[in-house]
DNA sequence: CGTCTAGCTGAACCATGTTCGGCATTCTAC
DNA sequence: GTAGAATGCCGAACATGGTTCAGCTAGACG
């Protein structure tokens, strides 16, 4: 399988604890894995070589930062063009945070966030003209039951 | 607004820059910002408890840990039931990544993550027998331009 | 058997987080 | 105005945790 790393139980449970909680010192992770912190140092520097570990970041609450209005956003191409043609533009819209490829009647698919309804629809007005995007429909989030929640490494067979 | 937060142009530029990468020290920041670590440190922990910092996270490559479908599951409830009925449920599975609910057709919207087509397969088969589920449309994603972009605070008019 | 490698440990060292006293500025109330 | 309080900043001191290292052990391989 591609990009796929072989990881065993420790190096998950390490990928497990970091994602809930990335200040955790070594020493703490060792002792919820049963190593030293030296040890534990060592396979993380390693996660982040290998890829499986992509960034360090933070997670704001984006009310709290003025951003009232979560909205997923499904676009129709042209039959002539490609979700890599119209990507770029959408990633000059700092409004949108994800941008997807997709299967099904919707050939790209986006998560914006805005500050109000208003620039939501000033926003879907610029991604109507984006060249090649032939229709947009979008989906408003009422209300976020959860999010951002750690993903489970796969254990091999 | 509800849980808006006041921030400043400082206030802002530390969030951005730690949603970029957490890990800068407090002195790194000051120098980008213009001020002392000490001072850093103040603001940062002042943002920690007013629930703009929500938590330190690493961002993981799913691909990387076996997690190689992503989709986005639109799921039309009964009449009678309501998102907040269903989400404790999804929450159950580790696979769905987020929750919400939304205005449309569609009355809640999850994320969900799997090894394996067949595994969405069978995740979608227990989320059509969750009690007041009516239908599921499930658009599964080909491929990812970006994902995780930082949010841009909102500055007050 | 001997050698090589991978992964672990504890100890030492160094960078950074954290706390603190003091100073400057602003705000409030008289 | 002006006294007093509050806020936010600074540099310095201290404590914690990140990082490096030498050495040990176990397993792989010839």
């Amino acid at each position: 399988m591609p990009n796929m790393v072989q990881l065993d139980a420790i190096d998950r449970a390490i990928v497990l604890e970091l994602q809930k909680e990335s200040r955790l010192s070594y020493a703490e992770i060792g002792a919820r894995v049963g190593l030293s912190a030296a040890a534990v140092h060592e396979r993380v520097k390693k996660l982040e070589r290998k890829g499986v570990i992509e960034a360090y970041r933070i997670q704001v609450n984006p009310k709290a930062i003025g951003l009232q209005v979560t909205a997923y956003i499904a676009v129709r191409l042209q039959n002539d063009a490609t979700c890599a043609d119209v990507a770029p533009t959408f990633g000059d819209f700092p409004e949108v945070e994800e941008c997807h490829s997709a299967a099904g009647d919707i050939d790209v698919l986006l998560k914006a966030r805005t500050a109000t309804p208003e620039d939501l629809e000033r926003l879907l007005y610029r991604i109507k003209r984006v060249p090649g995007v032939s229709r947009t429909t979008s989906t408003v989030v009422l209300s976020t039951q959860f999010e951002n929640r750690p993903l489970i490494p796969v254990e091999p067979e």
